[in-house]
RNA sequence: GGGAGCAUAGCUCAGCUGGGAGAGCAUCUGCCUUACAAGCAGAGGGUCAUAGGUUCGAGCCCUAUUGUUCCCACCA
């Protein structure tokens, strides 16, 4: 057969044949199998809005590197696909694709809106998915979901009227932050604050009696006009008169009252504060505790209202303006303190925030943090790297009510009518028809939908089927692992474990597995502004999904934000190159009438030496990734096959090759062994060479997918045939690098002549030293110190002596030993300082003693041959 | 204001529970050795941020300091 392979790699030829071909095999089908344990991950959806970009890439990663792993390993495993809906940033996308036909969302209503955003879905909500295939992801793509389906609805349904009834979902004006662009409430999850230039405005506040003035300081001078009361500290002596009394505001010319109240400080300002109890979230509590009243002085889209008197109609930055002219002309503005404060601003549209009272549904969030702490702590669910525990349990134990109706139309809505009659608010899986209450069948439904989060928090347990008992949920829920960034650890990885608690009275996931983020070159955030995003599916195209996944995996550590560069991606490609060409060697060497592998019964001591290694190659990386150490994992395989496998026993290997006969059929039959093994645990990293390569070497069975995962054993441990190897290696790299130091091309041949008590081990390194060393021939003996015209290398164990004729330079030689003499003799004294520490002796561990006597011993004994060489040299 | 991460070779980073400082890229030298020049064989290069401490022994543990990145927080 001896199939040709090309010389270089090509991934564009294999990748798409490979995937389909998986397709066609139905591998990543999952079918509930009572016999297997499960090993189930949900993938953290992707916005039907979105592009595959280096996060996703990153994240898929991952994930497939594990179900992989333990698809082989045979658990029945699933990975679980879909797409979210995004409520606020797909409807954003719509209504901005509308403006430019010049329609808005009331121009089509609320129907016509949704028809056209499901349109909208169906064109391009796929596209991600598709981006997804090409990364390799071995997703059960017959079970895709979206937040926003049927079965999803139920659940959100389920979980909201559940919540309700228990009195843990209720409907209140409140402080909520008010995205003036989105025209929505969102969570204070949603804000991000930022650092920006700001001010004090100190103004001062007349009493109405004329007894004189308050001064208070605002940042937010476009309040003004909704303040409805001056705080001060009751226990503030400054202040203990002027309780009760009665202000004006400046310019606004409304009385207010001075109130006592501990919310205000007496170390900090002028120690009175104004309130404004419709705009921000402490004024409303001093409010609501001194009766004040409530005056909301904005619209929803970012402008004062017409209870702002003369500001009305302008944007608030506008107001600003106005107003601390109008309180400087006034005289009441006192200065003007130049300070930073932080600002909070929308994560979708970044629009600066306002806070403001508004009627919201909220969910209470005391009691289901509680169990959801718990599980945290009791170690039901792990966070890897732990660390991340504490941000966890920072936020849920300071987490205030969720706020989950936003005011959007593309969404699950809100199952709660109002009866316009009696005004009965009903709280329903159906859709009801008349008021319980009263009887009306005048009812309207909220008109407002969940916040997108609401939907995604039921991922774990709404996918496998929930609120039904499936099947599917009962085998595979808990999942296994939830792997995500960490910036997503409020906004979904909370939310899912509380659901969860609540719900299913159980964890929806064992371990937490956060990663970073990825940046550029430059360590920055790829930002579509920065315009320093790197699109994957560029980097497939150019370098194959195989060389991408195994760049994202060597860099990255658990937790750990990882840097891309186009240089990293080239090195991986160049590994796959480099096993494909160890594959092509091997396959060149084959002639169509091997077996499946197998390890042959006689065995070299190379043989044996690769066997061992390579078996502790598959406890090692097993237990990395058992540990989530893939990059770790990957690294050690990266030198197994480069360095070991590649550059040493696929050398030596070839010197039976040549001889033919059974000694081929032997090395034969290792090389396709280590191959095939190493390309299993390859493949969870590397999946298509990894198949193309399986494929085409002797195997059994259809996909290397369900190849079944190299197992340490005991029997494949063979430390003496290491040692030995070890001997020789050290032989060869010592003269390798002594003819590299004289610069002597490998084209000349030279006679090796070594000295040593071990006979038996460098009799089996004569072939291999004529082949990696540059040997034309070799003598084994006692001594060789009557060679003239040698240069000697000493290594631990042996003597070695090649004549160089007019090369060998005396001098040199002697500098040369001398310096390696001094070497070995400082190494040689700190262990010997070592030994003689009586502390050391007594309190260091008996293997760590015994390694040192060892390496001492071998240094004792190089010493002794420099020596020996150096005197006759003399 | 609180908390976390990071600081190791020119660059990007590994170094897991303390026991001989590593890789890739870059640099230098020699090689087209019939799998691979996207390759092979070598070489140079590090007071492991700083200062203390614990220990027989510290890149690793503790304390402080400096620099840097990030998260959280209702500081008029």
């Amino acid at each position: 057969m001896a199939k040709e392979l090309a010389k270089q790699y090509d991934p564009s030829e294999v990748e798409d044949r490979i995937y389909k071909y998986w397709l066609d095999g139905k591998y990543f089908h999952a079918e509930v199998d009572e016999k297997k344990n499960p090993y189930t991950i949900v993938i953290p959806p992707p916005n039907i809005t979105g592009q595959l970009h280096m996060g996703h890439a990153l994240d898929n990663t991952l994930q497939d590197i594990l179900i992989r792993y333990r698809r082989m390993q045979g658990y029945d495993t699933l990975w679980l696909p879909g797409t979210d809906h995004a409520s606020i940033a797909t409807e954003a996308k719509i209504v901005e694709a509308m403006k430019k036909e010049g329609i808005s969302k009331e121009d089509l209503g609320r129907e016509g809106f949704l028809e056209r955003a499901w349109d909208w879905k169906k064109q391009y909500g796929g596209r991600i998915i598709e981006q997804l295939k090409k990364m390799g992801s071995s997703c059960d793509w017959d079970r895709e979901r979206f937040t926003l389906d049927e079965g999803c609805n139920r659940a959100v349904k389920e979980v909201f009227v559940n919540l309700y009834e228990k009195g843990l979902i209720y409907r209140g004006e409140r402080i909520i932050n008010w995205c003036s662009h989105c025209k929505t409430s969102i969570s204070d999850a949603e804000v991000e604050y930022e650092e920006k230039d700001g001010a004090f405005w100190h103004i001062r506040y007349p009493f109405a009696d004329g007894s004189g003035y308050v001064e208070v300081a605002t940042t937010r001078p476009e309040t003004i006009p909704g303040d409805t009361g001056v705080a001060v500290h009751p226990d503030d002596e400054r202040y203990k008169d002027i309780i009760g009394k009665t202000c004006i505001i400046p310019v606004i010319g409304r009385e207010i009252p001075v109130v006592a109240d501990t919310y205000a400080k007496m170390d900090k300002g002028t120690g009175a504060v104004k309130i404004t109890p419709a705009h921000d979230p402490n004024d409303f509590e001093v409010g609501l505790r001194a009766n004040l009243p409530i005056i909301n002085v904005m619209t929803d889209d970012g402008f004062m209202n017409e209870k702002a008197g003369k500001y009305a109609g302008m944007s608030l930055m506008e107001c600003r303006k106005a107003i601390v002219a109008d309180m400087e002309e006034a005289g009441a503005l006192v200065k003007i303190e130049p300070t930073k404060h932080e600002v909070g601003s929308c994560y979708r549209c970044h629009t600066t925030v306002e806070p403001r009272v508004s009627k919201q549904w909220f969910v209470k969030m005391e009691p289901l943090a509680k169990p959801a702490i718990e599980v945290v702590k009791n170690g039901t669910v792990k966070f890897v790297p732990e660390r991340f525990d504490k941000i966890y349990f920072n936020w849920m134990e300071n987490i205030r009510d969720w706020c989950i109706s936003r005011q959007l139309w593309w969404g699950h809505r809100i199952p709660a009518w109002y009866c316009a009659d009696c005004g009965e608010i009903i709280v329903s899986k159906e859709v009801p028809h008349t008021c319980p209450k009263c009887g009306s069948t005048k009812l309207d439904q909220d008109p407002d939908t969940l916040d997108t989060w609401f939907s995604s928090a039921l991922w774990p347990f709404s996918t496998l089927g929930w609120p039904e008992k499936t099947p599917e949920l009962m085998h595979y829920y808990p999942t296994s692992t939830l792997v995500t960034g960490y910036d997503i650890i409020f906004f979904w990885v909370a939310r899912m474990i509380f659901s969860a608690c609540e719900h299913m009275g159980e964890a929806p996931f064992n371990t937490v597995f956060i990663h970073g983020i990825v940046r550029d070159e430059l360590g920055r955030k790829m930002s579509k502004s920065l315009g320093n995003g790197i699109d994957p599916l560029l980097v497939i195209e150019k370098y194959g999904a195989d060389a991408l996944r195994f760049t994202l995996a060597t860099g990255n550590s658990p937790g750990n934000d990882m840097r891309y560069s186009e240089k990293k991606v080239e090195a991986s490609r160049n590994f796959a190159n480099k096993i494909w060409n160890a594959a092509r060697f091997i396959l060149m060497n084959l002639d169509g009438s091997e077996k499946a592998p197998y390890i042959p019964e006689s065995l070299e001591t190379e043989d044996k030496w690769i066997l061992s290694l390579f078996n502790k190659l598959a406890k090692e990386v097993t237990d990395n990734l058992d540990k989530f150490e893939l990059g770790i994992a990957v690294q050690k395989l990266y030198d197994f096959i480069w360095d070991i496998f590649c550059d040493w026993y696929i050398e030596i290997a070839k010197i039976r090759l040549q001889q033919g006969g059974e000694k081929a059929e032997q090395v034969k039959a290792v090389l396709i062994y280590i191959m095939s093994e190493t390309l299993k645990l390859l493949h969870p990293f590397m999946p298509f060479i990894t198949e193309e390569i399986w494929q085409t070497l002797p195997h059994d069975g259809e996909t290397i997918m369900k190849s079944a995962w190299p197992v340490y054993s005991d029997e494949l441990n063979f430390a003496e045939d290491e040692e030995k190897m070890e001997s020789i290696m050290g032989a060869i790299r010592a003269i390798r690098n002594r003819r590299g130091e004289m610069n002597v091309p490998p084209s000349r041949k030279a006679k090796v002549y070594i000295a040593t008590e071990k006979k038996d081990v460098f009799a089996l390194s004569a072939v291999f030293m004529q082949r990696l060393a540059s040997a034309s021939e070799t003598e084994i003996g006692d001594s060789f110190d009557h060679l003239e015209d040698a240069v000697c290398i000493v290594t631990h164990d042996a003597k070695i002596y090649i004549p160089m004729g007019e090369l060998v330079d005396f001098e040199a030689e002697r500098k040369r030993l001398t310096k390696e003499l001094e070497a070995a003799q400082k190494k040689l004294d700190q262990i010997n300082n070592k030994l003689n520490n009586p502390g050391f002796l007594s309190k260091a561990p008996e293997s760590v003693v015994e390694g040192q006597k060892q390496e001492a011993a071998k240094l004792n004994e190089k010493v002794k041959m420099i020596n020996e060489s150096l005197a006759k040299l003399k």
